[in-house]
DNA sequence: TTAATTTGTAACAAAACTGTAACAATTAAA
DNA sequence: TTTAATTGTTACAGTTTTGTTACAAATTAA
């Protein structure tokens, strides 16, 4: 993930929330708070995504749409639109401004990555690549495949799932707790040392005819890949 | 996909969303605010498919309809009919006015690109390229034919689609709901596991005698071709 | 109309997956 | 070294998921 993404939003503390978590993604992230000031900073920067608040003190959300798509260069420019709760919702979504998707406010990141992954996935599917590597693993999430050094590996789904949240953060080490929060499914009250057996079954399947072991323990923490 | 639209509607902001999109997708746009004015500059256009506003300042959709209708060139132009929600749909269903498909506000590109296919797959089925390939499998979407091995199968309605939506994305695994969601017909509630009975009879008839099993289980996620 | 095809569902069988307990092995601390 | 804590391993029963079949209802064709 290393698109470039440009927000419009006078809510400096929404900025700051979502350009962080953004750049944690790997994306490029640029900002203002400011709808003219913006635009221009936006030309310059030359983002793959617009992220554009409804109600700025001083251009509409609306008016911006429209100076883009009137300029050659950005008119096909994919626009997320963020608006307030009751913001004329239904005016907002009859209206269909020319933008590619809507979010309200309040809303989790994680609600908005998935948008805007969405919309890159259409206009730029190179960006947004579904796939995690690390060493000589490779996991499609999309085909749900898993490889080492090109031989495919067959996982069942705890095991997918274990090793999909490994990949995401290399070499960091997990509790158990950690590790039962993000890959068991929520509320779901499992003994902590079932994560053993399946840290097991996890090595015992990537670790074919005496590869170099991927999982690391550490004593009293947790695990890592590596 | 390289056929002409002609569209009338008088809100800027979906002409913009759509004309755009659609030269993405490679048809030639055109597009009028105004019914008179509109009018002659589609006879001049001359497309393959209108798109219409139900609601304009001049005319009104059924009034340009009828006028196409009467001119001998444009008798069986393909219309798609554009209607705000709650707009008298009773009534636009109800008299028959000569429109292929109806939409209503607001809608996906998407979901409109779908209808536009459909429509033009049965007036000008050249412009819509329209087979589907993957490994031996071929798949005739004009002639709604089957091939393995240029060996011809025969398939149901249901599994005829579930193959060509499958085709559409090699590889990809769909839960049952997005199976749901694509293959039957919308609002349409089915038990989830009348999905794996139509995969059994894909399979079926696919595989015929012996030849690589296409269709992909993926425990607790779904099937891919493949 | 009747016949043929297609469809959705229920029911059961088969397969895959999961969690746990019990015990062995390892590690760290005393 | 001994002890306690932690982790590895295995087997197994229970659960979940999927495959398969049969059948009745719905739809389409003859």
């Amino acid at each position: 993930m290393n698109g470039k993404i440009f927000i419009i939003e006078d809510e400096p503390s929404i900025i700051q929330l979502v350009q962080h978590n953004l750049e944690k993604e790997g994306f490029i992230v640029s900002s203002s708070e400011n709808g003219n000031e913006g635009l221009k900073q936006l030309k310059k920067f030359e983002p793959n995504l617009l992220l554009l608040d409804w109600m700025l003190p001083d251009l509409s959300g609306i008016e911006i749409c429209k100076n883009i798509r009137k300029d050659n260069k950005f008119k096909s420019l994919p626009i997320i639109m963020l608006t307030a709760k009751g913001e004329e919702e239904d005016k907002i979504k009859g209206l269909d401004s020319g933008v590619d998707d809507y979010l309200t406010k309040p809303f989790s990141f994680n609600e908005l990555l998935a948008r805007i992954k969405a919309v890159l996935r259409r206009s730029n599917p190179e960006i947004v690549s579904d796939n995690l590597e690390y060493e000589d693993l490779f996991l499609d999430r999309i085909e749900k495949r898993v490889f080492r050094n090109k031989e495919e590996i067959k996982l069942g789904p705890t095991e997918f799932r274990l090793l999909e949240f490994f990949l995401m953060n290399p070499k960091r080490v997990y509790s158990r707790d950690q590790i039962l929060e993000n890959v068991w499914p929520n509320n779901v009250n499992v003994e902590s040392r079932t994560i053993d057996v399946h840290i097991r079954r996890l090595r015992q399947s990537i670790n074919i005819d005496d590869q170099k072991e991927l999982i690391r323990t550490v004593r009293s923490s947790g695990y890592s890949l590596i």
